[in-house]
DNA sequence: ACAGAACCGTACCGTACGGTACGATCAGAA
DNA sequence: TTCTGATCGTACCGTACGGTACGGTTCTGT
C-alpha cells in the first residue's frame, strides 16, 4: 500500500470520478448506489464500507473534487500597478471558469437541494473544502496590492466580497438555474476586464495620493 | 363562480399556501402528494385534477407566490439627487429582503435542484415570474436617474447587473447553501447603503459634467 | 327537492431506492 | 499451494413515493 497520498485509494477516486460524471449528467436522482455500482464496476457492500453511506459517498464526492482543484498562489513577484491588475483579471477569470464548470455546477445543486435538510453540512463543506482556497488566494492577492500602495481599504473583507460581486453578478445563481445562454464563456474574458477595471475605479489609489491612508 | 381573479380558485389558493409552508420547513423531500393531501386536508385525487402531476404543482407553487409578491414601481415624482439615492438605497433593501426570504430561498433551492433534469422549467420559470419584475422596476429606477442626469451609463443591463454585483455579493449562494450567519438581516442596511454608495462612484455624474454624456 | 359535479378519505398498485446478506472471484502472503 | 482478506455481482428486504380508483359526502344549480 503506497501510503494513501490522498485520504482515498485509487480505486475509491476512480469510484468518485465515476459518480461525479453521474451527477453531471443527471443530476442528483441519477446518482443511486445501484447506477453507481453498475457504473464503476463495483459492488454497493463495497460503496457502505468506503463511505458509509449515501451522505458519505456525497461528502467523499465533494472532498475528492477539491483535492483535484488545487488554487494555485500566484507567485510573489515586484508588483507594480500592471501585474498587480493582471493579477486580478487573471483570478476573475479563473473564478468565473470554476464557477461556470460542470462539476462545479452540479456539486452545487446538489448542496443546495440538500441544504434544507437539518442535519446536512454538504453546502458548509463546500465552502470551507472549495471557497476558502480561492477567497485565501484573494485576500493574499488584495493584501499585497494595498501595502504596495495600489488599493486601499478599510476592510480587506468587504474589498473582497465588493471585487466577488463585480465579478460574478448574478451569473452563479442564473447558471445553477440552468438559464440558457448565461454559459457563454465567451464574454467572460470582457467581464473579468470590466469588473476589475471596476473594482480600481472604487478601491485604486492614485499616484498623486499614494500613502495618503491607513489600516484599520 | 366569482370570475377568477387569479388563475387558481381560493381553495387551491390555500392547497399551494401549504404546499410552500411544507417546502420552506422540510425541503423538496418533505413535499409530498400525501403530505400535502394530509396538510392541507384535501384528496390525492384533487391535486391531481388541479395540477395535472408533481411538476404541475411545483410549478403553481411559484406562479402563486409570484402573484402574492408584487414589485411596487416607485412613484415617479421629481427626481432630485437625494430622491433618486434614496429610491436605490429602497430598491437595494427590497431586493436583500426578498432574497433571504423564506420561501424565496426554499423555490430556488427546488428550481435549482430541479435544474438538472432534462425537461424541467422551473429555473426559467422562477426568472420570468419573480426576477422579471425586479428587474424592470429597477430598469424604470436607472432609466430616470439617466435622464435627469444623475448617473451615466452606456449599457442599462450592464449598469443594472454591476448595481445587483454590488448588493447581493454572494450573498444568495451563501444563503442557498445554508450558512449559517449569512441571513443575519441586520447588516442588510448598512450593506444596501454601501453598495449604492459605490454604485454612484462608478456611474453617477459630477454635477459640473452634467449632460456631458449620450445615449447609445 | 333533486341531480350532477366536485371533493374528501382511504385503499391500492407499481416502481425505485437505500441498505444488507451471501456466494463467487481475485490477489497477495506464508 | 493454501489461507485470508478484499471485492464483485446478484439477490433480497423494507419503505416511501407518484399516480389511480372508488365509495361516501358536501356543494351547487335548477
Amino acid at each position: 500500500m503506497p501510503e494513501m497520498q490522498d485520504e482515498f485509494t485509487p480505486r475509491q477516486r476512480a469510484v468518485l470520478d465515476k459518480a461525479l460524471g453521474l451527477l453531471v449528467e443527471g443530476g442528483e436522482r441519477a446518482l443511486t448506489t445501484a447506477g453507481l455500482a453498475r457504473a464503476a464496476n463495483c459492488s454497493k457492500e463495497s460503496l457502505y464500507k468506503w463511505f458509509g453511506d449515501r451522505d458519505g459517498l456525497l461528502a467523499a464526492m465533494i472532498a475528492h473534487q477539491a483535492s483535484k482543484v488545487r488554487a494555485r498562489i500566484d507567485g510573489g513577484e515586484k508588483l507594480d500597478h500592471g501585474r498587480f491588475r493582471a493579477h486580478l483579471v487573471d483570478f476573475a477569470n479563473d473564478l468565473l471558469q470554476v464557477l461556470s464548470g460542470d462539476v462545479s455546477l452540479a456539486l452545487n445543486r446538489l448542496a443546495i437541494g440538500q441544504a434544507s435538510r437539518e442535519g446536512s453540512r454538504l453546502g458548509a463543506l463546500l465552502i470551507e473544502r472549495g471557497r476558502r482556497g480561492i477567497d485565501k488566494r484573494a485576500g493574499a492577492l488584495l493584501e499585497a496590492g494595498r501595502q504596495r500602495g495600489l488599493i486601499a481599504y478599510h476592510d480587506r473583507d468587504a474589498a473582497y466580497h465588493t471585487l466577488y460581486g463585480l465579478i460574478v453578478r448574478d451569473l452563479h445563481v442564473r447558471m445553477l438555474l440552468g438559464e440558457a445562454g448565461v454559459r457563454r464563456l465567451d464574454n467572460h474574458a470582457a467581464l473579468a476586464e470590466e469588473a476589475v477595471e471596476q473594482f480600481f475605479v472604487l478601491f485604486g489609489v492614485r499616484k498623486e495620493e499614494t500613502a495618503s491612508r491607513d489600516r484599520t
